[in-house]
DNA sequence: TGAGTGACTGTAA
DNA sequence: CTTACAGCCACTC
């Protein structure tokens, strides 16, 4: 599911949404996430986001825009974040995404969709 | 009400 | 290539 940001949402629960549509097996940077909800200039804001998501927002799926597990240590242990990445295929390499080109996912396609 | 904070990013040396 | 610095702004205390 894919719920799109409301207007009257915080900024955090904009984010939590975008980030609860990034797809299985793929990853997007704090700068893509903040890029989409117009503020291109808060991509630190959405990293603190993740520091307070919920637990069903997949925060693990979200890295720097170099593709490095930045927010590792701010799961329950360090080793988390690369975990549940490579459960789902994403290789990570010193806490870097193997071929973080590949996978990333930009959000602004949430806007192409036909059911948009 | 105001100062502090931060899981970032782009530019410069 | 690595290291440094400044801007950014929603949220917390």
């Amino acid at each position: 599911m894919c719920p799109k940001p409301k207007s009257n949402d915080s900024f955090f629960e904009q984010v939590y949404a975008v980030a609860r549509c990034i797809p299985y097996g793929r990853v997007t940077s704090y700068g893509a996430i903040a890029r989409i909800l117009g503020a291109a200039k808060s991509s630190r804001m959405v990293g603190w986001a993740m520091s307070t998501s919920p637990n069903d927002v997949p925060a693990h799926r979200v890295v720097n825009r170099n593709g490095m597990l930045t927010g590792k240590v701010h799961f329950v242990t360090p080793n988390l974040m690369q975990n549940l990445l490579e459960a789902e295929g994403v290789k990570v390499k010193k806490d870097k995404v193997v071929e973080f080109e590949k996978l990333f996912w930009d959000p602004i396609e949430l806007l192409n969709l036909p059911f948009g």
